[in-house]
DNA sequence: ACGCGTCGGTTCGATGACTGAACTAAGATG
DNA sequence: CATCTTAGTTCAGTCATCGAACCGACGCGT
């Protein structure tokens, strides 16, 4: 965007979280992160975007205490970003926002399928599991491509992604 | 954002969303929307958008089918904007992110409550009441303002907002 | 010791988006 | 007839994003 900073006049806490969320690509960074990518390489190539967008980006989620910058490896330096509670609870609008556009901007059936781990069974919108009724947090989610998924992708991301995999799951 | 159109390259329901959903006010737009509001100026006075921007906002709200646009009096001939049942189904997420801004960005307290109106009892995260648990459609949701609401603002939208006011309902 | 590759960035010019103010059009109101 | 309201459009200036190039620290092979 350039969504930054004028939202201040809105009386309003979706103005509050947009500020931070609602410029380009930052809710992308978040989905990724949730689904487990940690490294700046990781993220670029999954992302497609520009290096200085995504220094930018990641600087300011760490900022706002929704990542952690931390160092993985010393010699040769090595950084990794992961989410904070704060940024973990992000799972419930990331998920709505996509399911929304699952029903409303897909043509070829879901691209993604979440399960309750304990429950294995299927979480709808609001992230409540279709078994157990309750709220399910990240942490207890598997993804696993759905029938409208894209499997041509090379990326270490998207390999990742073939599979099921738990959610917030460090990549290899 | 100079949002649009870049994220092709995407699998993911969340960036289809996005590239009509994540640009700068747009959420706002729909959120206004779903208070209930409907004409050009109101959005206008309430948001303090650039005319420009409101005006390529809505075209491509509409274009997407989230809102349409009617003429609710001819002569002279004046236009209004309302949400399709498409755009009637963003309250999930838009709910989902507030909700996330109130806990995580916010520091005086929830600025709006919301209430199942049937159950009269307050709707959590997930947009599930909690009294019958049952997904809550904005249809039956009543705003009224909370203890962090800020009550000083006299745009038309702001004073509608200041009582309690159900969903969807338009403005005088 | 040298050159090459990797990772995590920063810097830069060109392009595009947003901003705010001014202007337009169609009709109502006094 | 002059003025006001609503719903826009136009335009110049500013700011953000893009993509390519560059940088620094280190590991590795020879």
């Amino acid at each position: 965007m350039g969504l930054g900073k004028n939202y201040e006049g809105q009386d309003c806490s979706l103005a509050r979280s947009l500020e931070l969320l609602g410029e380009r690509w930052t809710l992308l960074i978040v989905r990724d992160a949730l689904y487990g990518v940690r490294r700046y390489g990781d993220f670029l190539a999954h992302l497609g975007i520009p290096r200085a967008v995504l220094s930018q980006r990641l600087s300011a989620l760490v900022d706002a205490e929704v990542m952690e910058r931390r160092r993985y490896q010393e010699s040769p330096p090595r950084e990794e970003y992961v989410l904070t509670g704060k940024g973990r609870e992000l799972w419930p609008p990331v998920l709505a926002l996509a399911h929304w556009g699952e029903r409303h901007m897909s043509d070829a059936g879901p691209r993604r399928v979440f399960r309750h781990v304990p429950c294995d069974a299927p979480i709808g919108a609001g992230a409540t599991c279709s078994a157990c009724g309750a709220y399910v947090p990240v942490e207890e989610v598997e993804v696993r491509p759905g029938p409208g998924a894209d499997l041509t992708r090379e990326d270490p991301v998207s390999v990742a992604l073939r599979g099921p995999r738990r959610m917030l799951e460090p990549l290899p």
